[in-house]
DNA sequence: AAGAAAAGTTGAACCAATTCTAAAATTGAG
DNA sequence: CTCAATTTTAGAATTGGTTCAACTTTTCTT
């Protein structure tokens, strides 16, 4: 099945991405116009909207690629996670926080992140969406696998905590990427102090 | 002080937000078109645009009145809270989420946040992000009440537990209005689910 | 009360995303 | 190799938010 047909498709797919990428990073998302993304994919306006539904399902496919692959990190930590609770959610959020800016600007995530709740039906509304539950996931197992080991109570409710978690570092890495001045440590600090609380009720 | 020329300005800001409410609300914030304003309110486009520096002000004029309305209605608990902190706090939230919907629809909600994240520079997005903070410090108010009154204990870090919980609620709203048919009461429940962990750690 | 200055209003023109069309190119099957 | 199906292409048309230079209205001055 992989003809010509098929490989040229992925290659057009990539080049619009590269395209859109760089010029997301240079232009800004409103800077960069969809002419220039086609020229610079050596594709025609027609084409894009063909690959994709419209601007911002481009910056999704890109925000979806950096998600997935911090969703991979992830995994390590919930399969061995240090040898405390609060150890070990930072570690998580730390590989979060300190992987999210490595091909997203800030101004890439606040576009994402508008379009998403702008339009939570377009594809990539429900993929951003469904991401977050991943994410969500994630820190409940995390917690979970806690509680196997014997580092956290086991009579707390796992699931709601690893949403509390996760609401309030997304709501803090909102107004992170609100204010282009605000910095990495100070948001891990931030958050840091919150969880304390958390990791007080379950931790022992 | 009290000239031609002020009273006419601030009719012509009442209509055109009367204008706005009601074509928001009738064909929702893409379909309400600023000619369409416009014509309502009875002045011209450009006029629109000496008021408001884009559509989203005029959307964000109108959320920060129910917002303000809001607070307003939060201070009395916080002046004399429930006499334990699950119910203190379920009181504040309710009152928050209960009134959400009065002038706005989920639409709107979604457009109002969306648009706060794409232009945090913009008056209405400065507006916004004060608006979180300032419920924020309202949670925390709550919080340092219960504490005064020796219903939370006082070593804990009042503001930190505000955050965390105004953040999960916040976040939970934005899912909520993402989906047009998640209902208000569930909504609450999940916000006490989750809270309940944070009222044992400081409950008592 | 007249004239000038300041402030505000107007709508046509602009811009970029998106849609649409008809022609041209490419691929896979027979 | 040829044909039919699929895709791409260029470009024109559409659309709706935003801008701007010319025009009015209000206020101030004398």
């Amino acid at each position: 099945m992989s003809g010509l047909r098929e490989r040229q498709k992925a290659d057009r797919h990539r080049r619009i991405i590269d395209a859109a990428t760089t010029l997301f990073r240079d232009a800004g998302y409103e800077g960069a116009k969809i002419e220039a993304i086609a020229a610079q994919a050596e594709v025609s306006i027609g084409t894009i909207y063909n690959y994709y539904q419209n601007k911002g399902d481009i910056l999704g496919a890109i925000v979806s690629m950096e998600v997935n692959e911090v969703l991979n990190a992830g995994r390590g930590v919930v399969a061995s996670p240090p040898a405390n609770v609060g150890d070990a959610l930072d570690t998580l959020i730390g590989i979060y926080i300190e992987h999210s800016l490595n091909y997203l600007s800030k101004e890439m995530w606040r576009q994402a992140m508008a379009i998403s709740t702008q339009l939570p039906d377009s594809p990539f509304g429900q993929a951003y969406t469904a991401l977050d539950r991943v994410l969500t996931e994630q820190i409940s197992a995390l917690i979970a696998r806690l509680q196997q080991i014997g580092l956290a109570r086991s009579d707390i409710d796992g699931p709601a905590v690893g949403e509390l978690i996760f609401n309030n570092m997304n709501m803090m890495f909102i107004e992170f990427v609100k204010r282009d001045e605000a910095k990495i440590p100070d948001l891990r600090a931030a958050i840091r102090r919150q969880n304390r609380i958390l990791v007080a009720a379950i931790g022992g």
